[in-house]
Formats: structure tokens, sequence, C-alpha cells
DNA sequence: TGTACATCAGTGAACGCGCGTTCACTGATGTAC
DNA sequence: TGTACATCAGTGAACGCGCGTTCACTGATGTAC
């Protein structure tokens, strides 16, 4: 009884603003994309006033920077659920780009707002080249127990770096309705990734080809 | 004499505001970048009320629309540029990759402009697919040529497209400062793309798989 | 060749809008004594 | 345990801004006779 009333009138102190504000920006992207996402619209959808974000943000770049942040987070647990189905290393390279491309089908607009953010920046996030755990070093790895011990880091790095370009290329464009006609002769979405993941590099392919 | 007070004076009527349009947004694009972008300003730098816009373009929209139009085609020429130089079909694809990585480099805010069309229409430009001597087009002959005949339609296609989604991965990406060593390393930027391109797919690579 | 007139391609002022940000404020919370 | 007070986290009104678009207009052009 005595905590009806406290359930009914929001308290005047949120307690936990910050992630309530990159929550209601993730459900804009979601319902309106990114070209609805102001600041304003932020705060309206968290119910406060559009000052009140000023008390966590410097700005409203400071805001997309969390909700970028909070993107790249989702991308990489997506990546690395991958991992658990033990398959072998091959195909493993190949899930990993469907996990990749499946993540930014899912959320198209939250991953266009991390990408322009990167590029806005020069800058993929930090650290996702050194953190151990995450789903670049994942790709890297894989590229490692493929090529054997003998390969030059620098050809892993080349390769890591051509395999995101791919996965990020074909995020962008799976969804092009040229693509159609292949994608239903493949029998759907899944089936026509793979199939454009599995045919990288086709034909030009040199064998491994070392930097000088 | 008599011309020069023409020459001077603005006549009402511009004879290919169109065009101008077109050319002060690329213009707008080269120095503001992509979020400069606007009507008004378009106008502005052709030196035109802000309402005669409205006499060539229905709206914004097609006006950005024509922006993009132009761009690619001048990407397409930059592509087809590279068929010249006569070198042997292997590194013809890398060469075709690093020709569209540059001009996204050349161009990156109209770059930019193109992409965020194409995704707004879940749809390359028309046309491209089909159009004998688009950039495309080339890039599917040329793996033709070097998969041979006995290949599937379907094959080619498929690495047509993986081919297409790596470049322009690589082209939003080529900038990031993460890559910076790596690129001082290899000794420029070209030759770091030309390191990536050259990677793609390297270890995951299977021979040729067809689908099934 | 001249003239009337329709059409075309501009002008410039105005519209309403939503934006990011700032400001003085106030209610709630935590802490020192 | 109570109280004074600093600090924190909100409010809501207001700022100036540039935007896309519309409107009534006007100057220039082309055409029919």
């Amino acid at each position: 009884m005595s905590t009806a009333a406290v359930a009914d009138t929001r308290p005047y102190h949120h307690g936990d603003l910050r992630r309530a504000l990159v929550d209601a920006a993730a459900r804009i992207l979601e319902r309106e994309g990114p070209s609805a996402l102001s600041l304003r619209a932020v705060a309206r959808e968290a119910g406060v006033s559009p000052a009140a974000p000023y008390h966590h943000f410097k700005d409203k770049n400071e805001l997309l920077e969390a909700v970028a942040h909070v993107g790249w987070e989702a991308l990489g647990e997506a990546m690395l659920e991958v991992r658990q189905n033990g398959t072998d290393v091959q195909t493993l390279m190949t899930e990993l780009g469907v996990a990749y491309v499946c993540f930014s089908q899912r959320h198209p607009a939250l991953y266009r707002v991390m990408y322009d953010r990167s590029r806005d920046k020069d800058s993929l996030p930090e650290g996702m080249q050194d953190k151990e755990d995450s789903a670049y070093c994942l790709v890297r790895e894989t590229f490692r127990k493929v090529a054997g011990p003998e390969v030059a880091d620098v050809d892993i790095e080349l390769a890591t770096i051509a395999a995101w370009c791919a996965a990020h290329g074909l995020a962008e464009m799976s969804g092009f309705a040229q693509f159609n006609p292949l994608r239903e002769a493949l029998g759907g979405d899944e089936a026509f990734l793979r199939g454009v993941l599995s045919h990288l590099g086709s034909f030009g392919y040199r064998g491994h080809e070392p930097v000088k």
C-alpha cells in the first residue's frame, strides 16, 4: 500500500538517468531511424526535460558516443557467441561474418550511428585491436590458426582488416534491392550472406602472398 | 566594349542553373562536408535565392539525387580508366579496387552522400548491374575471364558482390587511425590498400566453391 | 519588323519548425557536527 | 537524533539559429500573328 504511491509518482531524481537516456536513444533508433535522434527527442523519450541530459553528458556528441559504445559492445558479444559452436576453423570465419552482418540487419540504425561516429573520428572504437576478448582479435586469432605459425604478423593483420572491411561493406549493402533475385535464388538471406562471404577473393586469389 | 557590361552584370536568367547547383553542391561537399549540404547553402553558393532551386528540383531530395548521380558517374569513369593499363587480369582486380578506394579518398564527402542515398533507398543506382559499360560490369567481366567458362553465373555474381562490398568497406575504413602504423610500415597508403585488397579471403579460401 | 502575350526562371520576404544549448531556479539527497 | 548546509540532479522557459518550403511578385524570353 505504502509503495503504491511511490510506484505511481516518479521521484524527482531519476536514479540512473544516464543509462535511461542511452536506452531511450536506442529505442528511438529502432523506431524512427538515425535522423530522428536529437538530444531533445532522447530527453522526451526518457520523460525528462531537454536540459536534464546535460547533467550526464557534456553535449549531444558525448551522448551519441555512449550510444555507439553500447552498440559496439553488443556487436562484439554477438560475434563472440559464434565461438561456442565449435565447428572447424574454416567455416568459423564465414559464421563470424554472418553474425556481424546479421547484427547490422537487426539494428540498422544503431549500426549506422556506430559507423557514422567512427568515420567522423576517423577511428574505430579505442582498444578494439588490443583488448584480448574483442571480436576483432577473435577474427585475427582465427586467421592465425588457419595460417599457421610461419605466416608473418603483417599478413595476418592485413587479412583481418580485409575481412572486417568486407563484413562492413556487406552489412551496408546486403539489403540492396538489386540483390533480391539472387537472394531468393539462393534460398534466403543467410544463404545469400554465406554465399557472398565464401566468395571473398575467389578468383583473384593467388595463394598466400606475403608482403615482400 | 559592349560585352564588358554583359560580363559584369549577371543576367537575370542563369542559363544552366541546374548544373550550376549540382556543381555548387559538390564544392560545398569538398569544402565543408556532408553536414553543410543544405538546400539554402547550395543556393547561396550558386549565388541565387533560396527559392530558385525549386524551378529545377522538386525538393531537396531530388537535388541530392542529382549530386549522387554525378558522383556515381565520376566513380565509374575513374574505375574504367584502369582498364587502359593492360596488365594481367589478376592484378587488374586489385587495381580496380585501388581506383575505387582512391576515388572515395579524393571525394570523401561526395562518396558519403552517394552511399547515404543508396542506403536510404536500399538500392544501388539504377542500371549499375545492367549497363554494359558500368564499373560493376567491368568487375564482373574481369571475374568471368579469370574464372573461365565452366564457372556458374551465380558464382561470378557472388564474387562480384563480395569484391564490391570489400571495396566499399575499405573505402569507408581506410582512413582509420588504427591502421596508420601498418600503413607506414608498408610504405604509404596505396601500398596499404594493395596489401589489404590482395589479402581478401586469404586463408579462409577453399578453392572455388560452387553454390550447390 | 513590330507588337501582344504566354511562359519561363528568377526574387525576396515570410511561414513554422525543431534543434542544441543556457539560464536561473528548485526539490531531493547526503554529510558534518 | 536533529539540524544546517553544500551539492546534486532535476525543471521549464528562453535564446538564436538555420532549415525546407511557399508565396506573390517581376524581369526576361520566345512565339503567333
